[in-house]
DNA sequence: AAACTATTCAACCGCCGAACT
DNA sequence: CAGTTCGGCGGTTGAATAGTT
């Protein structure tokens, strides 16, 4: 079956569209409403097949379509519902009124994907990535396990790859800088990561015994934690971060220890609250009960990427270890701002 | 100021299923 | 019933723009 494509017909316009183009569109839909599309373009005068003018019409000129930036809203709106559907943009789009599917499909490609990758989330399966890059986007929640662990007295006897703990050793030593250095200027960062002679021993959160002292694996820790002793009701625990930053709490409740849930806002609200550390940020999705065999399979959504100095980096699917050298740069080459 | 790189998003491409002939 | 047409969908492209060196 199939067709030949409409536009292959000789001498067919392709490309963007003009405003004369645009008004005899327009125009004529709105007299005669489009009818088929086939025969459109011939009764609207326009050199244009008639699929160019129903994606022009249908993403573009109908007056009822709602552009400019998305809201915090329409961005869980889209990560709830990506989460159920995949990339059925059509379906997605009827959630969403006045979008269309192309512009939330451009949305989530160039903003919401991209997000959910720097917070350690694949954004096909939604669920945390488990190759390496995820122990750096997830570190918040990685290092508050471990700490949440650690407050209970623990032991546990987990080998520590060289690996894991060499990348370890390379955030400790970000975020210790980014601890001394409130005075927002990156340009000293290098210097201070490159002097860092406090590698491990006095950190407030990375001194932890279970996590460098007994050789606490990272993902082991998540992936343990289910363990009963693991399980805390109505407790609150220090973020591991709070050196730097104001405290954040993890809301452990319902037999749950839950990482963050995930909204966004708009990316203008997101560069107002950016690296905003707050109490509230960390919730616990009551909406998403997940396997609780696997804490770290939360199928919670995202909220905000702004309690990491490299948020506005691109991490992509495919991973090298040259990103280690490329998240440092890019930590150094990025101011830190703090909450206001 | 120019060259280069990264990002955005409008538009196109190719495929599919339903309707039509 | 087979072939054709059509509308719709998701993936991809590439020009325009913004940012960086």
């Amino acid at each position: 079956m199939g067709r030949s494509p409409c536009c292959d017909e000789n001498g067919l316009k392709k490309g963007p569209w003009t405003q004369d183009e645009d008004d005899k569109l327009i125009d004529h839909i709105q007299k005669h409403g489009h009818g088929s599309w086939r025969a459109l373009p011939k009764q609207a005068g326009l050199n244009r097949c008639g699929k160019s003018c129903r994606l022009r019409w249908t993403n573009y000129l109908r007056p009822d379509i709602k552009r400019g930036s998305f809201t915090a809203e329409e961005e869980e709106t889209i990560i709830n519902l990506h989460s159920l559907l995949g990339n059925k943009w059509s379906s997605i789009a009827s959630n969403l009124p006045r979008r269309t599917d192309n512009e939330i499909k451009n949305y989530w490609n160039t903003h919401l994907r991209k997000k959910l990758l720097q917070m350690g989330i694949d954004p096909v399966t939604h669920r945390p990535r488990t190759d390496h890059l995820n122990v750096l986007a997830a570190l918040p929640q990685l290092i508050a396990a471990a700490n949440f662990k650690s407050l209970l007295n623990l032991n546990q006897n987990v080998q520590l790859d060289a690996t894991t703990l060499a990348k370890a050793q390379i955030l400790h030593n970000i975020i210790q800088v980014l601890s001394t250095n409130n005075n927002n200027n990156p340009s000293s960062w290098p210097l201070a990561m490159q002097t860092s002679d406090n590698l491990f021993g006095q950190s407030s959160y990375l001194e932890n015994q279970n996590l460098f002292g007994q050789s606490q694996n990272l993902s082991h820790i998540l992936e343990n934690s289910h363990d009963e002793d693991f399980i805390v009701k109505n407790q609150t625990i220090d973020h591991p971060l709070d050196s730097f930053s104001s405290p954040m709490q993890m809301d452990v409740q319902d037999d749950h220890y839950s990482l963050p849930l995930l909204v966004s806002g708009s990316p203008e609200e997101s560069k107002q609250s950016q690296i905003k550390i707050k109490n509230k940020d960390i919730v616990h999705d009551q909406h998403h009960h997940r396997d609780t065999s696997n804490p770290s399979s939360t199928n919670s959504t995202f909220t905000q990427d702004h309690h990491r100095p490299w948020c506005d980096t691109t991490i992509d699917d495919e991973t090298s270890d040259s990103y280690w050298k490329d998240i440092i740069e890019q930590t150094c080459s990025e101011p830190w701002r703090f909450p206001e």
